[in-house]
DNA sequence: GACTGGCACTCGTTACAGTCGAGTGCCAGG
DNA sequence: CCTGGCACTCGACTGTAACGAGTGCCAGTC
């Protein structure tokens, strides 16, 4: 592992000036756009111990280097500062967020916020409910055996479900049932619920036990077991951009992956450690989005996380400005989130 | 304008060839695949002369004949019949659409089902509120000072809205607002309510006026003025099957235009002709989609409109089978509605 | 021992020429 | 009005050659 400062200064070289021309880098380029003080045959031996090593590697034998997804780790890892914002792009920022006037609201424009200032494809997964509690629960009525369910988390996600009651009710039993709902779930964390909702049913009194016994089991179904996560994005736009060379010409595998839910959540979903992560090229699990690096990081009200929101693009991207751009809008999400 | 029935079934030929083939098609393939009963010379004389017309186009000199956007027009209009969907086809719609819980449910159901028969981008307007009626407004107090304004739709929409009161209310406040505000909405079309709930405001006792007011704003706001109309999109994989022969090699504007719900909400939106609406090529009005064509539809309860819905990909599509489609599906997601 | 200049070599890119063949337009004849 | 025949066009493909960016290696220098 001789990696001395030299060659990782040249390492660090290949991946900007790769990153910002697009085209594989050879040793007489770099030593005129840095002032790396030796000849390029020095660099082409340095480069020759990186290769080795897996850093970097040639398209063809008669092209200069590209960076390996090992050279890109190395880069974010060791050798790149993250790039504070310009005073414009703060005021961006600040601009679009200010005047969002919902919890759906917010997203949306974060959202199209992040795929604008970094310029690419953005994710923004709406609060967890696994992660947010009850503020309270609603029941309206719409005719004498159904029911809308309102939920609202303090997160400020409103979710709601038809309920299809097996009996005709009253508006009073209507409200000594909603009563009973708040006054057990009210404040709950939305994971610790399921034995709750059970208690609910077994001391319901026997006349609103069958209602009981529906709501609960809408309520289960909708805030624990079903789809629960909800995601926003923006910016598929951006992938086209680098006319078709990243991505290895196809779009296909990772429009397909945007498509999944479940393969976004999982992307940028994971925020136990309140980090930034930075995901490179096959680190990824999905194969459809092995040529694709991801940068993510948790937000949340305070220093508490309720969700996550990350950029995806192309390996050949630049990670210290992503880095910082994600991190800045997710700290302005959590304070315009602690506001409420 | 000499379009006699052979000149004619020789364009119908093209149009089948070429959507099938997606290479430009020849006088001799065209007598070999279709009984035609003439020699291909005798089918380059109709060829010239439908290429006169502008109905037809060489690439490049010594290469096969392509439909122009006018083509295709003559082909929807007159030449193709709607295929009658496989009862296959009609099962998966069933199958998919059962089962539905929710309208975001029916909703994004729809959209996949869409993109997987037609193997298009789908695109599904959710019942505009325009067209809605107010079944029922809730306010859901979350402080003394907020409340969460809740509207449900008679298309089952709903939607909801923070509310930041101008002073402190009491609990029997809200409970009387709520039935002023019920009784003068619930029933109305949407876009009836702003002299409504003018009225409201002028006819609130004193003590409830500021309440009122402020509630007033929100309402109208969030309802009548502000984004209103929600889209549901799914199979954007699909722009890359044909591998960028169409859209002329680049998806960039088609995926811009994408993003743009004003853009998706003009071409499926417009639902006064209560037929199936084809747009082909240049006919849109967009540029970004001058190399595309969108089939749509409006869908709702009964013989009601509410939303459209419809598919878009690149001008050399299916027709007649996506025209089945997008009808069939309109239909079937018609009736779900009618039966809440 | 580390760096450098020089040099032979590799190999993708570009240009050019030549061939092939699908497809056409036109024309004379049935 | 249709058809077979024919000359023509022109893109696609193939092969060859020249070019040049970039490399690896080696001998020489500090």
């Amino acid at each position: 592992m001789g990696l001395d400062d030299r060659k990782l200064a040249v390492l660090r070289a290949i991946v900007e000036d790769y990153v910002s021309t697009q085209e594989p880098v050879g040793s007489k380029a770099l030593v005129e756009r840095h002032q790396l003080g030796v000849s390029p045959a020095t660099v082409r031996n340095d480069m020759a111990v990186l290769e080795e090593e897996g850093y970097i590697r040639q398209p063809h034998t008669s092209a200069g280097r590209v960076p390996t997804d090992r050279g890109y780790r190395l880069f974010v890892d060791r050798l790149s500062r993250v790039k504070p914002l310009s005073p414009a792009e703060r005021r961006a920022i600040e601009r679009f967020l200010v005047g969002a006037v919902d919890l759906d609201d917010v997203v949306h424009r974060t959202v199209r916020l992040l795929a604008q200032l970094t310029r690419q494809v953005a994710v923004v997964q709406y609060p967890s409910l696994a992660r947010s509690s009850v503020r309270h629960l609603e029941l309206v009525p719409i005719s004498t055996t159904r029911l809308m369910l309102v939920m609202i988390a303090d997160t400020g996600r409103v979710e709601q479900r038809l309920v299809e009651l097996p009996g005709p009710v009253s508006a009073d039993d209507v409200t000594d049932v909603r009563r009973l709902v708040n006054e057990k779930l009210a404040g709950a964390r939305l994971s610790d619920t399921p034995p709750l909702v059970q208690a609910l049913v077994e001391e319901a009194p026997a006349g609103l036990r069958p209602m009981m016994t529906t709501l609960a089991t809408v309520l289960l179904e909708t805030l624990v077991e079903r789809h629960e996560e909800r995601i926003a994005l923006a910016g598929t736009a951006n992938l086209t951009r680098g006319g078709l060379l990243d991505f290895q010409g196809s779009l296909r595998p990772i429009l397909e992956a945007l498509e999944e839910e479940v393969v976004l959540l999982k992307l940028i979903g994971e925020t136990e450690p309140s980090a930034t992560r930075v995901l490179i090229g096959d680190e990824n699990e999905f194969d459809n989005l092995r040529a694709a690096s991801v940068v993510s990081t948790g937000y949340g009200p305070g220093s508490t996380i309720v969700g996550g929101l990350g950029v995806l693009g192309p390996t050949r991207m630049d990670y210290p400005g992503n880095i910082a751009t994600v991190r800045a809008v997710a700290r302005y999400v959590g304070e315009l989130l602690a506001q409420n």
